[in-house]
DNA sequence: CATGAATGAGATTTCATTCAT
DNA sequence: AATGAATGAAATCTCATTCAT
């Protein structure tokens, strides 16, 4: 059973994402997504064993590809605050930039507990964030307070600017970037 | 004449909210909401005309409860500082106290166009709560940037520091509240 | 179980035969019969054992209150051919004073095999109506052949006459009367 | 890919009207119709979307049938007598050989207000039929009154004929379509 | 591979009937 | 007697999955 069609299988996920940002995953069907994909329902069973499989599969790519772009263009060799404006960056613009991928994240997560490997990869990049900030807070760059409370800060930043940027509140320019990291770094600087 | 039962009523709101925690919308039935309340199936409907209806009408209760706790205690009396640090603290508690229905609020807005009153009572409270981050503004206590940026660093602050406690991330207690406030008011502060 | 209430009971019985002509048997419930009766659901269980009950009971007088509407001012003392003529006219007011009593009566019948009281008053009338016509034949006003053939003409152009007077198609006076019932006798008469 | 199964529909259609002619609409079920028809009960969603869409296809269905069977071979080329004379028959052996698919009709019509397509092609058929006793009437061979008295007379003494040889109180032979006609003839003719 | 038909398990909904007041 | 609430059984309908082509 491996899949051949890789055009095929792309549509699949767009419908996917598509559908659950539209209405969430309550009223998601096999038959929904096979129709928005341009396929047939039982076609699905050729690239996936089961719906749940199906959903399983998308979200780990999901999380990957989400993981990838938050870490691009943030490594060591950056100063630590550019690398934490850089992550700041990159998680803003990943849920500009794909809302559909982010929402049936968001929904799958909290109705599935998350297979091994799907929390592994949660906590490689919790890991990761951690380091950049532990690094900040021992050179007095950040507050000497606990990393979550570091890392609440950033997420909460980011979600709550994303979703007035989306919501068309704020205009998606460099303007909103530089003022909304401006108030997230002065709640982390020491 | 046996009156509508309103113990009845809670324990439908209450296994709804439970298991809509538990394993989200998706897997969410009837006959699950009915045996979790202790009643027939059939019950339900003498309460509500149809499980959407039920849904629905949760929703418009829980959004009602969360406005009345969000705003308690955090008049005009207060300094704006402190009113802002009440309803920072109105907003972490509401997450903790009442976290199923928390979860079913998030998770069913993303599934529903959400009934015109809903609308006009979020409106309402993010009214208030401008209101409140205007004067602050204008007193030049808070930043001169745009009311959503100020918001944004409340809701976001809260949201995340919430789920770190409910996590068991942080402690519940007293140093949380103040440390994450701290940030908060760092991101706000002119 | 003996009803006490009488008005109720009519009620009832209006209701019913009103919902019948309205939609038919498929889509009536007692929910439906006590609303149109003004009275609650359960209210109908202290007139009536059953639903089936109900519906035998209201078929029984329905039945009953037909037959004497259409035996009425038709005895022995009128010559045959008036006899014949005042039946005809009997069935014909009766279909059209009491449709939604004849609606229910057709409907019903065909979905249930007849209580033996009610065959036994079906036969009563068709015996008496076979009487005055075997008189008619004797007395070679009437064709010479099988009674039902002649039976069978009277039955159909009275229901057909009241059909169309009740469309709209003939109007409800003297002259429908008159030619429709030329129409038969002629049918009939040796 | 297999085709839907023209065959399923076919016993679907025979299912439906033989529970009909059985016991009425009142305790027609879906279920009761899958099992007549030797399939499963979601089957009969794949072949229409509701019991309602079922029950009226079925019904536009047998008016269609029933319109081309009661207009054959009665052309214009046949004088006015005979022409009537085979509608008679027509319409006789139409209720004789099809006695369910009959029952299902004047059933549900009294259910459900007509769709448009329905009401047309009564209209269809009532006209080609008053065009025949038109002519009739024209040549002095019809009585000089009202077409519908007419028509009356030959709907109504069809629909009895029919229902008694149905009921074996007549035999089903030349002889009673003989007499049956002749009656109706006589109610006719000028 | 791909598909539309078919299906069984289960979800929602209805409803005659019973219960408690 | 009368009622509204409650319910179990059953009806309608949905949908993930399998089948046959």
């Amino acid at each position: 059973m491996k899949p051949k069609d890789d055009k095929k299988l792309a549509s699949i996920e767009r419908a996917t994402y598509a559908l659950v940002q539209e209405s969430g995953l309550m009223p998601l069907t096999l038959a929904a997504i096979a129709r928005a994909a341009g396929i047939a329902t039982s076609t699905l069973y050729i690239y996936y064993p089961s719906k749940e499989a199906l959903l399983d599969a998308l979200y780990e790519r999901a999380k990957s590809a989400t993981f990838e772009r938050l870490t691009r263009g943030a490594g060591t060799e950056l100063a630590p605050k550019l690398r934490i404006r850089q992550i700041w960056l990159n998680m803003l613009n990943n849920r500009l930039d794909h809302p559909a991928e982010m929402v049936f994240q968001e929904q799958y997560v909290s109705s599935r507990f998350m297979s091994e490997s799907n929390r592994e990869l949660g906590k490689r990049f919790v890991r990761e964030f951690d380091e950049v900030l532990e690094a900040g807070r021992r050179d007095h760059i950040l507050k000497a307070v606990a990393l979550p409370f570091l890392g609440a800060c950033i997420l909460g930043s980011v979600r709550e600017t994303a979703r007035l940027v989306a919501a068309g509140i704020l205009p998606d320019d460099e303007s909103t970037r530089t003022t909304g990291f401006q108030l997230c770094w002065d709640a982390l600087k020491a």
